[in-house]
DNA sequence: TCCATGTATGCGGCTATCCGGACACATGGG
DNA sequence: CCCATGTGTCCGGATAGCCGCATACATGGA
C-alpha cells in the first residue's frame, strides 16, 4: 500500500474514533444499542435539543455507524454494527483500570 | 450513580476515544505497541516535528494510555495497556466492513 | 562549569467542532 | 389542500484542537 493511501486509511481510522469521541454521541450509540429510536425519542432521552441530536446522527450516519429508516413522518435510527459497543466497552475497561491505578497512587501519597 | 457522576464518566469515556481520534496519535499508539520509543525516534518515524510529537505524547500521558520513563537525557514512552490496540483493531475492522458495503453499493449503481 | 543531546512549553495562527434557536423541508391524515 | 408531526439545515458565536517555530528546561559527560 502506498504512503498516500496508508495515510488516508489512518485518517478514516481516526475519524471512526472521532465519531465516538463526544459524550453525547457515546450516549446515542449506547441508546441505539438498547433499541432503535427516532430523533425525537433520542432528544428526550438525552435531554438535548432536536437539532443537536439530528446533527450528531448525521455524523454517525456519514461514518456508517448507524442506519436510518423512514417510518411515516419519523426517521428511525439503529446501530449498524454491535462491535462498536464492544470497542467502547474495552475503552471503558481500560479507563476504569487507569482510574483505579491513579486512585492507588493518591492513597500512597496520603499515607 | 448520580446523573452528575454518570455525565462525568461519559466525559472521561469520550476523552479516551478522543485520545485516539487523531491520525498521528493512532500511529504513535501502534508504533509504541511495536516497541517502546523516545520522542526523537517517534519524530523520525512519523516524519513530524519533535514539538508536535511531544505534545501528542503529553495528551496520551494525561489519559494514562502511555507511560514515560527517563533514560539518560531521553524519555522513553511505552504503551500502558495493549487492550487499546485491541479496541483500535475492532474499529478498523468495522471501518473495513463499512467501506466494503459502500463499495458494493457503488457497483450496484454502475450496473 | 560548559556543552551536546534530548525534551517540553509559550506563542500565534488557522481550522474544526459543538451548540441552540429559527426556519425550511418531508410525510401522512383529515 | 392544509395542518400536525417529525426531521434536517442555515446561522452566528464560542470553544477547542492541531500545527511549526523558537526557546527554555533537563540530563549527563568532558
Amino acid at each position: 500500500m502506498s504512503d498516500l493511501s496508508r495515510e488516508e486509511a489512518e485518517l478514516l481510522h481516526s475519524q471512526c474514533c472521532q465519531a465516538v469521541a463526544d459524550p453525547k454521541r457515546i450516549r446515542i450509540v449506547y441508546a441505539l444499542h438498547d433499541k432503535e429510536r427516532n430523533v425525537t425519542n433520542l432528544a428526550g432521552y438525552l435531554d438535548t435539543p432536536q437539532s443537536t441530536v439530528s446533527r450528531h446522527l448525521k455524523e454517525l450516519l456519514n461514518r456508517g455507524m448507524v442506519t436510518s429508516r423512514r417510518e411515516g413522518p419519523a426517521v428511525v435510527y439503529s446501530l449498524t454494527d454491535d462491535r462498536i459497543i464492544h470497542a467502547l466497552d474495552i475503552m471503558r475497561q481500560v479507563l476504569a483500570d487507569t482510574l483505579r491505578r491513579q486512585a492507588q497512587l493518591v492513597e500512597l501519597l496520603s499515607d
